[in-house]
DNA sequence: GATTCTTACGTCCCACGTAATAATA
DNA sequence: TATTATTACGTGGGACGTAAGAATC
């Protein structure tokens, strides 16, 4: 049988247009591209190439037959692929999640109920997407604010998150006891982006100003550093380094608690019932 | 880039169970086998088997690789193949013809025009399916009794050929200046198989026996050894060695007559037009 | 003379088979 | 004990690169 190196040598040919050129290509001697190419055509018993004393075409079979090789190549390349994607598949366990605070609840639960596995995490606000994304494999496990109703898909309440507004002490707002989203009209506050839904919540503030920091260090460094009011969550106040000097009011409008659920393949059981809620 | 080899050896292995099985299908060791398959782990970083101190089994990722390497190996099988095929269809001239005997003055021109060239012929009464495997590539020309009247066929009168009554001398119809196949009712004969259109002259003489001969040497010689008449026609007369004390007698009939047209397809100009008509 | 392909030649690596090892049924 | 897989080891063939040759532009 010929070897696909072969195949992939003669369409480099095809596409340079001489073994020299072909060969720097592909890093090897033009002698041992040349001898390459008539083992190919020993194989076949046959020419592939027109030659004269120092020029080589291919010949009305060679076409037929790179354009072959082109076909079997892709479909090495996507062999080559689908198992690599396979070997990831079970040895990774990627998480979609539509808000960062849980997500820091469930990533060290599924890192000790599958040690040695590795994890990714993405979080995004488009709760469809997620949800095709966990059918469709490419995430295993998948929080969103909402149950998903289908029998190939195990859900279960998983933990409920809910905004606060951080004052510096002394702040006009500092003393109320719970405040609504409209009173911060006017306001300038520090937001960390990537939020996930919680993103709809401070869209609807128009008349708020932000100014949004994509880095987690610097946006925390900026809380302590300024007087800016800033969001906190009932997860984000115990996962982070506590605000010194800082007042936590509650924020009681409706959609500023929402609650979270941890969703599942129904084949992947075992992971699923592993993890505890944190409610 | 792994190779195919062991892709075939993946599915050898799959196939047979077992290494040692596998390794006897393929004609190489156990050892080789078992290095050739760790090669293939080591490809794609992970494990293709789950081994226990005397057995191998495929794990998941092993199952997805063998489905997907049946894939390569289908396609690498099919390249080969149509490579294969179209060195042949480079190198052989497939002639099809619906009477031996425009065949045989036209088989010599044919490797004249084409030297060095594999030539195949083919008789068949079926002048459709002549026509037909003209267009689909599956003969280069065909003669038929018929033109063909097509944009892309090139098609030209080649030979005619008229049917006689070889008969013993002495035979009471020998005298005759002419006959009609109704004449022969009665008689037994002697009939070549594989006629092609004659097929159709001889069928409908349902009053006259033939004793058939499918091998032309045994033909010919029962045909000097007996008195049994037998067809002749004008091409066969020169073609073979004269037949000694035989008379022959032209047949009368309209259809014991035909012309033979010489067709190929209009991208094969070149060898059509060096083929000199024979009439 | 520069480019291009082929042939010749020497080297080195790799894949093989044999043999030995270890574990299991 | 027979079967099965892996490891160790020595060998031979093959593919490579360098160098040389031949022909063309």
């Amino acid at each position: 049988m010929f070897e696909l190196q072969q195949l992939q040598q003669l369409i480099a040919v095809a596409e340079a247009g001489t073994l020299s050129a072909a060969a720097e290509k592909l890093h090897i001697s033009q002698p041992a591209l040349s001898r390459s190419m008539q083992k190919l055509e020993e194989h076949f018993e046959a020419p592939l190439f027109t030659r004269t004393k120092n020029r080589m075409t291919l010949n009305e079979t060679g076409l037929c037959a790179v354009q072959y090789a082109n076909h079997v190549i892709e479909t090495a390349t996507a062999f080559d692929d689908a198992v690599h994607e396979k070997i990831r598949s079970l040895t990774r366990i990627a998480v979609g999640a539509s808000a960062p605070g849980p997500l820091w609840l469930l990533m060290p639960q599924v890192s000790r109920e599958a040690p040695g596995m590795m994890l990714s995490s993405v979080i995004s606000e488009n709760e469809a997407s997620l949800e095709s994304g966990l059918k469709n494999e490419t995430y295993r496990l998948v929080l969103i604010s909402h149950p998903i109703e289908d029998t190939h898909i195990l859900c279960k309440r998983y933990t409920s998150e809910q905004l606060f507004v951080s004052f510096p002490i002394g702040h006009p707002l500092a003393s109320r006891k719970g405040i609504l989203a409209k009173d911060l009209a006017g306001l300038t506050m520090l937001l960390f982006s990537n939020l996930g839904v919680w993103t709809h919540f401070h869209e609807r503030m128009t008349d708020t100003h932000f100014i949004l920091q994509t880095d987690r260090q610097a946006f925390s460094d900026l809380v302590t550093a300024s007087v800016l009011p800033s969001f906190v969550t009932n997860i984000s106040k115990n996962n982070q380094n506590p605000q010194k000097d800082r007042i936590i009011v509650p924020l009681l409008d409706a959609d500023a608690k929402k609650t979270f659920y941890l969703c599942a393949r129904r084949n992947d059981k075992a992971l699923f019932d592993h993890i505890r809620p944190r409610l």
